[in-house]
DNA sequence: ACGATGATGAAC
DNA sequence: TTCATCATCGTA
């Protein structure tokens, strides 16, 4: 069972789609091979109020892709050095999206994307093939039991959006649990 | 504990 | 145009 998740999965709020990406599969082209590995941790930043979400300051010419359509890549870079990989998810006008913060053996969302070669020339385009970069259900199912739910990382300037527990992480699969 | 390193958004 | 800030990581 091989299935790449199509833009209806990922067009709900980000809350609920973040869990649900662990134990799916990032898969990276590259030449005529192709890279899966296990997504382990997730993050969702959701809506017009969430303080911690870049969407948070309205729509400018970097957000504009929270905005857009489910299912496209959000690209940025921080600290000046580290590319942060997301999905769009969520109905189009309303801003919300998954940080992929981790994948087996990559804990770290600015070492997955130096890994695998991910910048911003994805940013705004579909997850695909065609793009290179896409997601797939592998057919592995994850308990709710086996999912850790933790505030978000970095966002301590959030005020009480920092606290939500909108950070996912499949136990036993990551190192850094508070 | 801290510096690297550059884009972003807001203030001036 | 300047300035503080930043969804991080490696070294100390």
């Amino acid at each position: 069972m091989r299935r790449i998740l199509k833009p209806n999965f990922f067009a709900r709020t980000a809350d609920v789609v973040a869990p649900e990406l662990l134990g799916k599969y990032l898969v990276r082209a590259h030449g005529d091979t192709e890279r899966a590995l296990m997504i382990t941790e997730a993050e969702a930043y959701d809506g017009f109020l969430d303080r911690a979400s870049h969407a948070a300051k309205g729509k400018t010419k970097r957000t504009e892709v929270m905005y857009g359509k489910a299912g496209h890549w959000y690209v940025y870079l921080i600290y000046g050095m580290y590319e942060m990989l997301n999905i769009v998810t969520g109905k189009e006008g309303y801003p919300s999206a998954v940080l992929i913060r981790g994948v087996e053996k990559i804990d770290g969302p600015g070492k997955l994307t130096r890994e695998l070669g991910v910048t911003r020339n994805l940013n705004a385009k579909p997850a695909s093939k065609g793009n290179g970069l896409w997601i797939e259900d592998r057919g592995i199912f994850v308990p709710k039991n086996n999912i850790i739910a933790t505030p978000r990382i970095g966002v301590a300037y959030a005020g009480e959006w920092a606290k939500k527990p909108w950070r996912f992480i499949m136990k036993g699969k990551n190192k850094r649990v508070p």
